[in-house]
RNA sequence: GGCCCGUUGGUGAAGCGGUUGAACACACAUGCCUUUCACGCAUGCAUUCAUGGGUUCAAAUCCCGUACGGGUCACCA
């Protein structure tokens, strides 16, 4: 049989990392054998639609290079993927189960629920619903649903026994099924649980690889009984531990923790943002760590996802980036850091500014950093901070440095990075001060900066003017 | 609270009973290189695998208890 996963977010226009990386394994899974990923919205929470989410969803995927088989702007054989579009369909199940003698028609109104759970708060037991609404009879169901008396749909849970359920990381889990409530398979709004709509979309879309937040492991015996009660297959289950933020707590919106958008938003490049996620929590059997989206697809083993929880760690993240920055062809560099300059080039020209972007491709983590490590470039009066002076204050020697640069810089009629080394070199001999005593000074000075590319080409981009004015 | 899951360094992790003196990578530290910093390169960084017991000639690796962490118990997904 053929796989085929799916990526089932709910559009709420924000995606964690931590969701993205299920993507991830998902779509690699799929690609590993050749089979179909498909995108899936769901959006039975009326309440927590989000305008736009579906483009953007699309949007994130396809620049961290998935390619989506079916979706909802790419139908295939399955019919709708969006859920909300779907909901005659689930119905109809719900009714084969109320049919079958497995679900049942439950009228009790929000208020009577309130009460029972008061009740059992008083007694000090967790509420679960006791089910008297499957003990109906006939007429009266009839005539409360004649009356148009609101009503959900519930699945009946076996009170006893245990129910197994089969995961590729955790192995068999039992689940005792007294602890099982009657849930709701359909809303009194018409829409079904996500429960519910997972297990029948999975069915009919004919997913045989499930792969989601550890989160839903308990929860999988209702799926199960679901699947069983319809008589259906199940899919492969593959549970994944969550991505805690680097505080080490959960991630969340909140607290500010990385969005794919914010990342892509501050220069980190999809390709490196895709290979940093699918290391956190998964690691291959060949020791190699950069990896382009085919390495990626030919080495993914699902059995080697680990079952504990790993902490995003930015700093790493900066390191992938670097590594795939610096692999960047110039032409196709220029062209994306341009995105993420945002300094005020009007008066400057093209060459220069290529020259001046191009001094710092080996050296930047995220595209957004351009704009600090060349601030010095655009303005008039540089600021040395305490601990540059400190240095300045640290040799009687340096003062005489800097002054015989100017002298030296000022003698110069062809500016170019051959006549600045020169220059350099003449500060030496005249004043015999080598090395730290010799760069650091002039680095200072002249960029403001006590790192930096290479001095002299940091000394042309500044300009002959500008230097001797900050001199 | 009941149930479920997890625990190797600051972080990601390898390890699947003996050849592990616990890989590799990030971070950090030091050194080398570049007459500077950075880039790059090299070296160092867990006497120990949460903890206590057990099984075994042999345990990070298997078993049990304890602690800690997380998840889950909705007309949310």
């Amino acid at each position: 049989m053929k796989v085929r996963t799916r990526f089932a977010p709910s559009p709420t226009g924000f995606m964690h990392i931590g969701n993205l990386r299920t993507a991830i394994f998902e779509y690699l899974l799929a690609k590993k054998y050749d089979g179909a990923f498909l995108l899936r919205i769901e959006d039975t929470d009326q309440e927590r639609k989000v305008e736009g989410a579906i483009e953007f969803i699309y949007r994130t995927l396809e620049l961290c290079g998935f390619i989506i088989d079916e979706g909802p702007m790419n139908e295939g054989k399955s019919g709708q993927y969006i859920q909300s579009e779907r909901k005659d369909i689930y119905k109809k199940y719900a009714l084969e189960l109320v049919e079958k003698g497995k679900a049942y028609y439950c009228f009790c109104t929000e208020e009577e629920l309130g009460e029972m759970r008061k009740k059992c708060e008083l007694r000090n037991k967790p509420f679960m619903y006791d089910g008297r609404c499957s003990k109906l009879s006939k007429e009266k169901i009839k005539e409360y649903l004649d009356s148009g008396k609101p009503y959900v749909i519930r699945q009946k849970m076996p009170k006893v026994g245990e129910t197994i359920v089969e995961d590729v990381i955790y192995g068999k889990i039992k689940i005792d099924n007294s602890i099982l409530e009657d849930q709701i398979l359909l809303k009194s709004d018409g829409f079904p649980t996500y429960n519910f709509a997972n297990v029948v979309d999975d069915h009919l879309m004919g997913i045989t690889h499930v792969i989601r937040g550890k989160e839903y492991l308990d929860q999988t015996a209702k799926y199960n009984l679901l699947y069983e009660d319809f008589g259906w297959e199940k899919p492969t289950y593959i549970h994944v531990a969550m991505v805690l933020g680097e505080d080490g707590t959960k991630l969340s919106k909140r607290n500010g923790d990385a969005s794919f958008m914010d990342l892509y938003n501050q220069g980190f490049l999809p390709e490196a943002i895709v290979n940093y996620l699918v290391l956190l929590g998964w690691s291959p059997s060949i020791n190699q760590e950069v990896f382009s989206m085919d390495e990626l697809i030919k080495n993914f083993d699902e059995t080697r996802i680990s079952k504990s929880s790993s902490q995003y760690d930015v700093k790493k993240l900066e390191w992938f980036n670097h590594q795939y920055i610096k692999n960047m062809e110039d032409s196709k560099y220029l062209k994306w850091i341009k995105q993420y300059f945002t300094k005020d080039i009007s008066n400057k020209n093209q060459e220069w500014i290529d020259k001046l972007l191009l001094i710092y491709k080996d050296h930047l983590n995220y595209g957004l950093e351009i704009n600090d490590v060349t601030s010095n470039f655009f303005v008039d009066k540089i600021e040395i901070d305490k601990e540059e002076l400190e240095f300045l204050e640290s040799d009687e020697i340096i003062p005489k440095v800097i002054a015989a640069f100017k002298e030296e810089v000022a003698k110069i009629n062809d500016w170019n990075v051959e006549n600045i080394t020169l220059a350099i070199n003449n500060v030496k001999e005249k004043t015999g001060a080598k090395g730290k005593l010799l760069y650091m000074p002039i680095r200072i000075k002249a960029s403001g900066f006590m790192h930096g590319p290479e001095l002299a080409d940091t000394l042309y981009l500044i300009g002959k003017d500008t230097i001797l004015g900050r001199l």
